[in-house]
DNA sequence: CTCCAACCTGGACGTAGAGTCCAGCCGTGG
DNA sequence: CCACGGCTGGACTCTACGTCCAGGTTGGAG
């Protein structure tokens, strides 16, 4: 845990528990940063999230209705830093024993995260009702050429030059994949393969044959 | 935003504003709980997640190194509700001017949320290499079925007494889907949408000519 | 009620393309 | 040299795709 400025000043030994608590519940996404409304003056900084410390100005102008009457908390409201992260900021006037407004606290919390998480999830959307096939349904041939081309990848040999073995084991994957059940698609097999027409329905047949005999075993 | 018990006790008007200002900027999510030591009561509770109010004992005993030497923060620490909830806590033991343990300030963050939601984020996975296909490549009809079943339930008519006009419509998404593009599926569709094989073909050369035409104009 | 038009239907038909078969053509190994 | 296993083009059959037509049915108009 990061802090700088504790301990100086009776306000921030009075207060630092709440912020440090503040500023562990949060992680490293939270700011919490106590004010001197007096001095306009940062007080102490959890977290800090930008360069700012203990002395500096805290610009904090805007929220300077510090009478009694007025309500005490503050926000949630936007803040965007320079490098363009937005923030969730709280503010509230701490008073002491008299009524008197002896601190101001702010919490920042780093919103980035999760709305890139929230975009993810709300481009999920219903994932029963968006169809995934513009990729897959739509273009079999190019999933024929990816499992050919997985399978060359996998055992490290071009294309061509594959032995009969290999053939028998990617016609294997692509009957699996029910390739063979869309029209016109064994022509387009075989000469991906760089193999014919007759061959490939050759080998299917073997392969079948194999499989039927492997079930009833 | 709800809280219990604002007000009655000079305590609690001094820590309200940061507590309500944390309560704020965590919505519905956390619950601020504020303690009296002495009595092992709540004081005073935003957001509450149980039916617990001012009055009620806070069974803190746990943390009872009140005494100034020790840490006065304590956690995170994870807490669980009766009905599964996983919680985050925090807690941090607030001193009046004269270092006197006046109150204690308890955090509750409902972590399932979160939780949830990086599931969702973990499962997605490599969206490139997971193969989306084993349940819509393989089963080829019970995707016609779920066209023509998510249309019948859109337009609430069952699946017979369809009009013209919406088996054209049905027919126009199962072509869009390529669906006639694998062997045998043209009976198939027929057979679901209750209708002749010849009457699906004349419907469907119909539909055909009525996109080219629009793709001309 | 009749008539008519639009539509659906079963069935017949022509054809593309799936799947089989075979004779011939290579390679490799004896 | 031959023998042999495997690939090849081509011819063949048959499934099933797509078209067409002659009926039968429905529903609305007269």
């Amino acid at each position: 845990m990061e802090v700088v400025g504790e301990g100086a000043d009776p306000r921030v030994r009075m207060w630092a528990p709440a912020c440090q608590a503040v500023a562990l519940l949060l992680g490293p996404y939270a700011e919490v940063v106590l004010h001197d409304p007096d001095a306009d003056k940062v007080l102490a900084i959890w977290n800090p999230m930008t360069s700012r410390g203990p002395g500096d100005p805290s610009r904090l102008g805007e929220l300077d209705a510090l009478d009694p009457s007025a309500l005490d908390v503050f926000g949630p409201y936007e803040k965007l830093l320079a490098d363009g992260r937005r923030l969730s900021s709280v503010s509230a006037v701490l008073r002491d024993a008299d009524g008197k407004a002896s601190a101001v606290l702010c919490v920042n919390l780093d919103r980035t995260p999760l709305e890139q998480a929230a975009a993810v999830l709300s481009a999920f959307g219903a994932p029963t009702v968006a169809r995934p096939e513009p990729l897959f349904e739509q273009d079999w041939s190019e999933r024929i050429q990816h499992i050919v081309g997985a399978y060359v990848r996998e055992c490290g040999r071009p294309v061509e030059r594959l032995t009969r073995q290999d053939r028998l084991t990617v016609l294997d994957r692509l009957d699996e994949a029910k390739v063979f059940a869309v029209r016109r698609a064994a022509p387009v097999v075989a000469g991906v393969l760089r193999v014919s027409r007759s061959t490939l329905y050759g080998l299917l047949a073997e392969l079948r044959a194999s499989n039927a005999k492997d079930k009833t075993s």
